[in-house]
DNA sequence: CGTATTTATTTCAAAGCTGGAATAAATAGT
DNA sequence: ACTATTTATTCCAGCTTTGAAATAAATACG
């Protein structure tokens, strides 16, 4: 009946330990100066709390790197970052060809890297378990001795963020699949699932914010179209899913066949395979199966910009479509900087025009849009940095939670 | 750069003082074990802040209501509650009519009232301000011994939450007018400006949680179609504005002429002005002014209810439009019940089946909708509530922060 | 080698909260 | 009047935090 977590005095370490975990989460290994400004906690207690968290065995301190010519006068610094081999967290991300799987230590490096080639859409829902823990238990068996913590699964679709429940997935050919908590009864340890929207946009919030600042969106382009926002510094979860389903916004009514049943999608005009379909079999109709890969889009985006007016036209109403979208967006929300993912730079100048195009028509006269599209062409770097930190945050969260009498060797 | 306000353990003194005035704000006089169960304090802790806080003069503590038979046994139970003449709050609400200003004192009793007739759209932008300034001071001036400590102003259009900045209007001729900022140079008080929409969602929350749960879409129709979300029991603050602008979403490209000056958008079929024209014009474009009343919608559904068949065409119409924003709003986000306010019963029996075919049509097959739509018919009330209920929780902080030095007299 | 310098830790009183126990307060029943 | 009963307050040790001051640690410089 609470709204927020009762504060009392001993909620309070907990709160600070998770202060200091989180500022080191981002920041990286920082001296305790610095964390003493970045969390404003006290002197005296970021060195009680370090202090107990080194005996926890749950940070260590070094000397600061001996690289650079130390011109330091007095006693060199020290820095604070999570001991590597404390935790492990795993991070997997399923495509509609692929699953990549690696596992993570607590101070982010990767210590297993597994490619699994597999049709996600031909899998029975039994071995598509399957498949996913074969994976896991690779890159967890490498290593002895792994402290498996949290699990993190990331891929398209629509997911119930706070059970980990798969609702429907454009790669998966299941519905209402509570990926999360088989997983769970599986390997007993913390999992998330996630749209691959919400990491990538977290990811983006951590590198990038200097561009894109506390409050953008971010669209994913692959196989279908993802969306996800960052609201004043903090990623939007909605009650139930994180991301937004933007590509099922209707364009057009009676309009293109979209995968999902529906007609006239946006995802029905701006997805790759809609892109491809148009180009190659001047048909609306057809459902391809299959990824298209970003070689074949450059391919078709060469072809417009030889001047072929049918590939011209279905990458301006690709673009007209997302603008569509993001002036629907923008209309409900505010008008906010985006972040393209996904796209070639080439392909994405033919698309920008109908996207500007829509989005003047489409929005207030008044309602100023200077619209800021960013594209950050490859979401893989992205996706990992993003799973990374928000395995690891969650691991930090249960580490501050840890009262400080189980005690870790070192 | 710090997410959440730092926690030391005097700013936890602050914060549960908040939580207890916060406490009794939502849930009216409460025992001091009341408090203590709803806010998890510790009996020792309530006892201290509740007599620090009645030395203030911020609560008073009364013997329970002794109407009741008392057949209680041992000591009897005192309510604490927040001491009315101890601040006070004015609330203003302006139509495309009207203003209606009340003078609020700290236990939300309404001390004075002002209504006061005025065509907003033809005020000059000192004048709205003059007007607005002498509203509130006559209903201030009535009483001596004011001691005004926030204004809350709401009404329909577009603004930006943090500064109270007024972007755009439907019954404000003027654009980007600064009337949180011009209010606060006048009163030097806290200044609070927000769409109408946002205090009736925060009031049916109160009110009505049981029903709606803690995610819901609050829609209000009046001159225009407004919208509010709560989402986990947290009111939706966009990044500048909070309410949604589901009224000007695209329903159909290149149709009917809206206030805007857009073609097509949903309020262009779903306001009161959009059907009235509708059925007695068969008119799309005319942009008619003034305020359509509550009878003159009945008299339109009368007129539909007859059998009229240009009229129920015209509802069935302005259902659709509605269902296609709601069905854009659940593609986004997830489904969610929806509170319909300002349309009576009679008139809503006639948009409900355009409502629920446009969902039906639009949503994907897999999405889940068993739509809840929930009337309320006169949005006064609750406007009324809400207000008062922001007004007086902004003045809780306030008074939270007060150290217990500068003492009131009782 | 001793000193200057910079960084990190320790110490101490004051203030907030808790939980549990002991009191105090205020009434109804006998 | 005295007791039982219920509610509210007070008191206690134990934990957290802060800020400021005093130490301690670890190095470069002369």
């Amino acid at each position: 009946m609470r709204s927020s977590p009762i504060i009392r005095s001993d909620d309070l370490r907990t709160e600070n330990r998770y202060r200091m975990l989180s500022t080191l989460r981002s920041a990286g290994p920082c001296t305790s100066a610095q964390i003493r400004s970045l969390t404003g906690l006290s002197a005296a207690a970021v060195s009680t709390l370090s202090a107990q968290m080194i005996d926890q065995g749950i940070l260590i301190s070094e000397r600061e790197a001996p690289a650079g010519q130390k011109i330091a006068r007095g006693r060199p610094k020290s820095r604070l970052s999570t001991r590597p081999d404390c935790a492990h967290a795993v991070t997997l991300s399923v495509t509609i060809d692929r699953m990549q799987t690696k596992l993570i230590d607590y101070a982010g490096g990767v210590l297993q890297s597994d490619d699994h080639v597999v049709d996600t859409q031909a899998l029975s829902l039994k071995s598509l378990i399957a498949e996913i823990s074969q994976c896991i238990e690779r890159v967890c068996k490498h290593d002895s001795d792994v402290e498996l913590r949290h699990i993190g699964v990331a891929f398209q679709g629509l997911i119930e963020h706070d059970t980990g429940t798969l609702l429907w997935s454009p790669i998966i050919q299941h519905q209402n699949v509570p990926v999360g908590q088989m997983l769970q009864d599986h390997f007993d340890v913390d999992i998330s699932v996630n749209n691959d929207c919400v990491p990538i946009s977290q990811a983006l919030h951590l590198q990038h914010a200097d561009r894109l600042g506390g409050t953008f969106a971010t669209a994913l382009f692959s196989y279908g179209v993802g969306l996800a926002l960052y609201i004043n510094g903090q990623p939007f979860a909605g009650s139930r899913t994180s991301a937004l389903e933007i590509g099922h916004l209707c364009f057009i009514s009676e309009g293109a066949l979209c995968r999902c049943g529906k007609r006239g999608c946006i995802e029905a005009y701006t997805a790759d395979y809609a892109i491809q379909r148009r180009i190659n079999n001047s048909d609306d109709e057809q459902l391809s199966t299959g990824r298209v890969t970003r070689k074949v889009m450059q391919g078709l985006a060469a072809k417009a910009e030889a001047g072929d007016e049918k590939s011209i036209q279905a990458f301006r109403d690709a673009g007209a479509a997302m603008g569509h979208g993001l002036a629907s967006l923008f209309t409900l929300l505010d008008p906010m900087p985006v972040a393209l993912v996904g796209r070639n730079d080439d392909v994405l100048v033919l698309m920008r025009d109908g996207i500007q195009k829509s989005l003047d028509t489409q929005l207030q006269s008044h309602v100023e849009c200077k619209t800021l599209l960013h594209n950050f062409e490859d979401p893989a770097p992205l996706l990992h940095a993003g799973l990374v930190h928000d395995g690891l945050s969650r691991i930090d969260r249960k580490m501050a939670d840890q009262t400080p009498d189980s005690v870790k060797t070192a």
